[in-house]
RNA sequence: GGCGGCAUGGCCAAGCGGUAAGGCAGAGGAUUGCAAAUCCUUUAUCCCCAGUUCGAAUCUGGGUGCCGCCUCCA
């Protein structure tokens, strides 16, 4: 396999390659749980969900493991605001977190530990920093001392004396009058008063931002891991100073490899809950777009790049997804009268018997597009293209053109709808099977009303009463249902 | 001020030196009483200027515009 990623530590897209043949380990940076995850994390979890479909596909085992920031200033704050324990606060949004990430079907990490859990790796990090003289703690608090790690900026490539001081103008005075170097950060911070604190040697506090990930990934993962994940805008300062502390620590890489995933743009403007123009996953889904809708969108830009979200490329993705969907779920729904065997919907990736031999030069491409980086988008196209004769299939079965494909084809045609099937588990697009009396009908009709109305309609056609016929036709658009005439008389509906 | 990214048809988006994937929209066609839905066909020389090369969207230099980060951030 020549899987190649793009690494942020080498500004390289270089050739991957496993500390240890066959496994991999790999560290995400999660979400602080204050609140509603929006389109911008989905983009970022959808991504490494693809990676991590990758891996196993290709028969590796992996370990993945993501955090829970579950204790911050704004968990903090919210709990103030709402008279409730910090703990409280968290809890509540990582089961929300769980929602929103099963409905995008992104697969579980192996671990999700939190913050608040780690304590003792995470304390047990500050002592080691502390006697190798990279921190120091002033009044309750801990600083990491950036000047006692060389490499500092390695990472993001910067020169701590070219950065503007305090750009986003949220450092204290306090802070700034405590740390040797303004750029030490804080691996400790004191309690204030009536907050949520922890004991520790340095009096009640809490953990600083960065030093969790740091203690996770040494107690999960061990000192050097293959793969470290997260958005682009945690490079720095999150990233730098996760490296700093982690190899001061250790004496050993964090992590060889260093992906990060573009924003999502609204406007051209990163979508951010402190710019307030994010939409929520909940919401989306709410709205009735598909999860496999929000992963087409999101598969369809290079994962590097910045995604702009407007509603007409939702639009366009949901379209697409529909005309996919259509050929994903041809063998399921009509695979009796293909003489296809019947298959389950199962949502299993493996390795074996997805390289079908009629079909070679489409799988192959879609592995390239794949190992290059994560294309995703080349690998969507050859989804597509796969897809494209099944929807003609499709559309032949609803006019009862049956008889006309040969049984050769027949044959054909499965093994294509099964390499369609295999692929698209890898990106994660499953088909979804919608049944026009779903339990979202929104309108007042009755499925009853309905077919009488179309009997109405249909009568109406006999007796070339055009303009009554469409009445009821526009009528019933109103209410959401639309009309589709079908040969011999036959009128089928869907609710829109 | 420093570091980094981006600029491809009406919109979104691949492309990594050999003459532009894919999705959406549009147009034409099949089908239809007309529609809708569906399927088929079809639409670009790649921000500007200068260079390198037999050949550049792709490399180099110079512009222009947009965005991200510089201790909340996926």
């Amino acid at each position: 396999m020549t899987l190649r990623l793009t690494n942020t530590l080498t500004k390289q897209t270089e050739l991957f390659s496993p500390i240890k043949p066959k496994q991999v380990s790999i560290y995400c940076c999660g979400v602080t749980v204050y609140d509603l995850c929006h389109l911008g994390h989905a983009r970022s979890y959808i991504a490494w969900d693809v990676l991590r479909r990758y891996f196993i596909w290709q028969g590796y085992k992996v370990n993945f493991v993501q955090n829970f920031t579950d204790i911050d200033d704004k968990i903090i704050a919210k709990a103030q605001q709402e008279g409730c324990e910090a703990s409280e606060i968290s809890e509540r949004n990582i089961k929300e977190f769980h929602y929103d990430m099963d409905a995008l079907g992104i697969i579980r990490p192996n671990r999700m530990p939190k913050a608040t859990r780690c304590l003792h790796g995470i304390i047990s990090m500050i002592k080691t920093l502390e006697s190798k003289g990279s921190a120091y703690s002033v009044d309750g608090d801990v600083y990491f001392s950036v000047m006692k790690y060389a490499d500092y900026g390695k990472l993001s490539r910067r020169e701590l004396t070219d950065q503007l001081l305090n750009a986003s103008g949220r450092i204290t005075s306090q802070e700034k009058a405590q740390k040797d170097h303004p750029f030490d950060f804080a691996l400790w911070k004191k309690a204030k008063e009536n907050e949520s604190s922890f004991d520790s040697p340095w009096g009640q506090g809490r953990p600083g931002w960065h030093i969790e990930c740091s203690a996770m990934v040494l107690e999960e993962l061990g000192e050097t891991i293959d793969i470290h994940l997260g958005g682009a805008d945690l490079i720095f300062p999150h990233h730098e100073n996760e490296i700093a502390q982690s190899e001061s620590a250790t004496g050993k890489h964090l992590a060889n490899f260093w992906l990060h995933n573009g924003m999502v743009n609204v406007g051209g403007q990163k979508m951010s809950k402190s710019l307030g123009n994010f939409t929520t996953i909940r919401d989306l889904l709410k709205e009735g777009i598909s999860a496999m809708t929000l992963r087409l969108f999101v598969l369809q830009a290079h994962y590097r790049k910045p995604l702009d979200f407007t509603k007409t490329s939702l639009e366009a993705a949901s379209k697409g997804w529909a005309g996919l969907n259509k050929a994903l779920c041809l063998g399921l729904l009509n695979h009796e009268e293909l003489g296809w065997p019947q298959t389950s919907n199962s949502t299993k990736i493996t390795e074996s018997d997805s390289r079908s031999e009629l079909f070679s030069d489409y799988y192959q491409l879609f592995l390239d597009a794949l190992e290059d980086d994560l294309n995703t988008s080349v690998a969507l196209s050859v989804l597509f293209n796969l897809a494209r004769p099944l929807r003609v299939i499709a559309k032949e079965l609803e006019y009862g053109e049956l008889d006309l494909i040969s049984k050769s084809d027949k044959k054909e045609l499965f093994e294509r709808w099964k390499l369609l099937i295999k692929l698209s588990r890898v990106l994660g697009l499953q088909p979804e099977i919608f049944s026009k009396t779903s339990s979202q009908n929104n309108s007042n009709l009755q499925d009853s009303d309905i077919q009488e109305a179309i009997n109405e309609r249909n009568a109406a056609k006999l007796a070339k009463n055009y303009a009554k016929a469409d009445k009821i036709r526009s009528q019933l658009r109103e209410e959401g249902i639309e009309l589709i005439d079908k040969p011999g008389g036959h009128t089928d509906w869907i609710k829109n």
